[in-house]
DNA sequence: AATGAATGAGCATTCATTCAT
DNA sequence: GATGAATGAATGCTCATTCAT
C-alpha cells in the first residue's frame, strides 16, 4: 500500500533490456526458450530476472502488455489521423503483419493452460480498434452488421493462421484479400 | 521385405488406446504433456508407449496422421454426397470445428522445429479440399477467382484462431459467416 | 537332480545361434549392447535368448567358457605337436592375438562388478599353459624361476593393453617382443 | 575474451567434491554408475553436477585430467630427483600401482567410442617418460632398443592387467619384476 | 539490487526381465 | 518350446525457481 519508493535507475533499466531481450529470445526460438537465455541476452545475471519476474508467466505477460500497448497507439494514431475507411483496412493489415511478434507469445501462454487475464489493455486495444470500425461503418467502407467482436476474432485467427503455417508473403496478402472482402458491403 | 505377420490383438488393442489417449492429452494440455500422462491415461507403462511410439515425435506424428485421415475420409463422403454448393462449406465449417484436435498437434510440430513430412496426407486433404471447391465454383457458390491455397491458409487461419482464442460456439459461428461470405461470388 | 530330458534339436540349435550371435555383438559393440541385438542378430525372439540364458550375465558367462574351450584346445594341439621351446611362445603371441575375443567379455563381466567363477575351465587352461610353460623351461627355453601365476598375468595384462589400447599390428608386434625377452633366461 | 572472475567460493568446494566423490565411485562401481550416485556421494543434488560437468562424459574427462597430471608431476619430481637408473624403474613401479584410479576411467572412455583427446596431458604424460627413459638407457640401465611407444605400452598392458585381474599385491611384485627384466640390457 | 551457484522435480528414453499368447 | 508385447526401474539431462554471497 505505500507507493514503494521509485526504481532506482539501473533497476528500471535492467527491466527494459530485460523485456527487449525476452521479445527477442521468446520470437526466435518460441516460448520452449529458457529464462537463461533471456538473461544472458539481456546481460544480466538468471537472479535478476526473476527479481523483476517472479515466475517465467509473469515475463510473458508483461512482453504481451507491451505489445499491445504498440499496437494500440498505432491504432490512436490512425484514428487522429483522417480518413476512416482506408484506417481501418490498414489497421487490420497491420495487425496481421505484427503477426510473428504477438502470435508466439499469445501461443506460450495459451499453452500453459492460464490465458493471461484480459485485462486493461486489451480493453483498450478493443476500443482502439472499435472506432475505427465504427468509423468505417459511418463512412460505408464495412458492411454494417459486422460486429466488433466477429472483427477481433477475424484479425486474430488470420495473424494467427500467417504465423503459424508460414505463409509467404504474397499469399498473406492474397488470403487477407479475401477476408476483407468479406467485410465490404455488399 | 518379411511379411510381418499382422500385430497381435493386444498390440493393436494397446496401440489403438495409446493414440485415443493421447490425443485427449495433447488436446487438454498442449504438445508440452508428458508421455508419461499418455501412458497413464491409456493405461499402459510407459515402455509400452516408447515400443509402439519410439519417439515422442513419433507420437505426435501418429496422431496427425489418424486426423488427417479422418478430416480426407469427410470430404470424401461429402464429395460423393451431392449438392456441391453446400458441401464446400459443409467442409469449411467442418475443418473449423475439428480445430481444437488439429491445431494443438500441428502446433507442436512446427513448434519443434521440424514439421513432419507433408507428405502424402496433406496432399491428400488439399486434393480434397480442391475439389470440392472446384465443384463449388462450378456451381456458381463460390468466386470463381478464390484459389486453392488462400482457401486452405484460410481454414487454417480461422481454424486456429477458434482454438488459441477459445471463441464460443456463437461467436464461431458469426465469425465464419463473415469467412464465408468473403468467399462467395459478389 | 532328474537327468532332464535331452534337448529338443530346435532348442540346440537356438542355444548355439544365440551363442554366435552374442559373441559377434559383444565383440563388435562392447558389452553395453542390448540383449535384444543379440536376438535379433540371432534371428531369434527376445524371449528365447533369456529361456536359454536366465540373464544376461549368464550369456556372457557362456561365451567365456567357449571361448576358454577354444584356448584350451590350441594349447593341447601345440603341446602334441612338437617343439616345447618353440611351443610355449607361439602359444604366448596366439593368446595375445585373440585378445580382442576374449577382452571384452571379461571386461564386462569385471565391470559389472561379479567377476566369473574362476571355475574348472580356467583351471584346465592354466593347466594346458602350464604343460608348455614347463616343457619350455625344460627344454631351456623360459627362465627356470619364472613361475605359471607370474606369466598367466603377464599374457592377461598384454592381451587386455592390446584390445583397450587400439595398439597397432606392428607396435603389438615389437611390445610383444619386449614382453617375452623378460621370459628368456638371461 | 571475458576475464571471467574467479569461480566463487563454495563453487569451487563444490567442484572438488564432486570430482572427489567421482573418482571413488566410477573406480568402486565401473564407469556405468550412475551420475546421481556421484552426486549424492559428493552431498550436492544433481543438478549441481551437470552445472559443473554439463555431460557424464565431461565429468569423466575431468578425472582424467586429473589423473594425468597428478602422474606427470610425479614424473617431473623423479626427474629432478636424482639417480636416473632407479628413477625410471620407479616410476614404472608407480604407474602400475596408480593403475585401479587410472584404468577405470581410460576403458570407461574408450568403451564410449569417442575417447578423449589425447591432448596436451597425454602427451606431458609421454615427454615425462621419455625423459626418465632417455636418462635410463644413457646410464646403461635400459637396453637402449627399447623404444618410448613400446615401454608405454608396456605400462598401459601392466597397469590394465593388475586393475582388471585383481593382483594380489604379491603377484604384481613378481609380474612387474618379469616385465622390467625384459627391459634391462642383457 | 545484482549475482550466479544450488536445488530438485520433471522428462524422454533405454533395457533387462516377465508372462500372456 | 518359441514368440514378442508389456513392464517399470533407472539414467542422463533440463530448467524454473530459490537463496547465500
Amino acid at each position: 500500500m505505500t507507493p514503494s519508493r521509485p526504481m532506482r535507475a539501473d533497476a528500471r533499466r535492467n527491466r527494459a533490456r530485460i523485456l527487449a531481450a525476452a521479445e527477442e529470445v521468446f520470437a526466435e526460438r518460441g516460448a520452449a526458450a529458457s529464462t537463461e537465455e533471456v538473461a544472458s541476452r539481456a546481460g544480466v545475471a538468471i537472479g535478476t530476472v526473476f527479481r523483476h519476474f517472479p515466475t517465467k508467466r509473469d515475463l510473458l505477460a508483461a512482453i504481451m502488455k507491451l505489445l499491445r500497448r504498440r499496437l494500440v497507439d498505432r491504432a490512436d494514431a490512425l484514428i487522429a489521423d483522417g480518413d476512416p475507411a482506408t484506417a481501418f483496412f490498414d489497421y487490420f493489415t497491420y495487425l496481421v503483419e505484427s503477426s510473428a511478434e504477438i502470435g508466439t507469445v499469445v501461443g506460450a501462454l495459451a499453452e500453459e493452460g492460464t490465458a493471461v487475464e484480459p485485462g486493461e489493455q486489451i480493453k483498450a486495444l478493443t476500443q482502439a480498434f472499435g472506432a475505427l470500425l465504427a468509423a468505417a461503418q459511418e463512412a460505408g467502407a464495412v458492411r454494417p452488421d459486422a460486429r466488433l467482436d466477429e472483427v477481433m476474432a477475424l484479425v486474430t485467427a488470420t495473424a494467427h493462421g500467417a504465423l503459424a503455417a508460414g505463409w509467404s508473403a504474397d499469399l498473406r496478402r492474397r488470403t487477407l484479400g479475401l477476408v476483407l472482402d468479406g467485410l465490404r458491403p455488399r
